[in-house]
DNA sequence: AGTATCGTGTACTATGTAGTACACACTACT
DNA sequence: AGTAGTGTGTACTACATAGTACACGATACT
């Protein structure tokens, strides 16, 4: 699915029993004109900065991560940490590429619980 | 360093043995003005595309991960990679911030090894 | 001495990004 | 019946990205 229209999705599922979540009123939280957020939400414009995608995940409490995918974008924390250390985590990236979740998971329980 | 001085070492070091890597000769295998890559190389314009650095790279022998990183850019495969799967890849990558090198290979070392 | 090559200064441009501003028609309330 | 709120169409803008085009002075070759 797109970007925007997920978004809509989303907000009227929150609009069904809280109706301060008209796309004026998101748009007014966020800090966007009602017009723009309208044209995102039809996929009629590309999808805003990474910033006002924050603030919009956090107004319709999705995850920030998913949505910035959705967005075809990359968290700038998670560039940085890849950037630091390039070849390594490139190695890396593409050898997960084929694994299936549960194994990527399971690496990242292990790293969290600190064994190396 | 900045991407553009490196890149100027790295051509300045190759020019020594082959004087095929002028700056002029250079940009024209890779497509580009000359004005412009001097540009680059100076640091007087931010670095160029990730195609341009792509083909800057193969010219000059040069990893591609390492050239796009000092660019502040990340591989659009790398980023299709984590954008199929973004909260579980986000996940790991945050995991994996403060784990030292020889940890992050031994993972990949693993996971092509195959044994999940 | 002449010319070929070198790196660089200046001016310009096309496309994309990330929005704002305002008017309009429709619906819902009271 | 009036007005408050809703979503949307159209027009515009400021800034960044990713370069091209051409002229210029210095150096190197022969």
């Amino acid at each position: 699915m797109e970007f925007g229209s997920y978004v809509r999705d989303v907000r009227e599922r929150r609009l069904n029993d809280d109706r301060s979540y008209s796309l004026r009123q998101v748009a007014g939280r966020v800090g966007l004109e009602p017009a723009y957020l309208s044209k995102i939400e039809r996929d009629v414009t590309a999808p805003p900065s990474e910033e006002t995608i924050g603030r919009l995940a956090e107004d319709l409490g999705e995850d920030r991560d998913l949505l910035l995918a959705m967005a075809g974008k990359v968290s700038n924390d998670l560039r940085q940490i890849i950037i630091r250390r390039a070849p390594l985590f490139a190695e890396l990236l593409r050898q997960l590429k084929e694994a299936p979740d549960h194994a990527v998971l399971r690496i990242a329980r292990e790293v969290r619980d600190g064994d190396w």
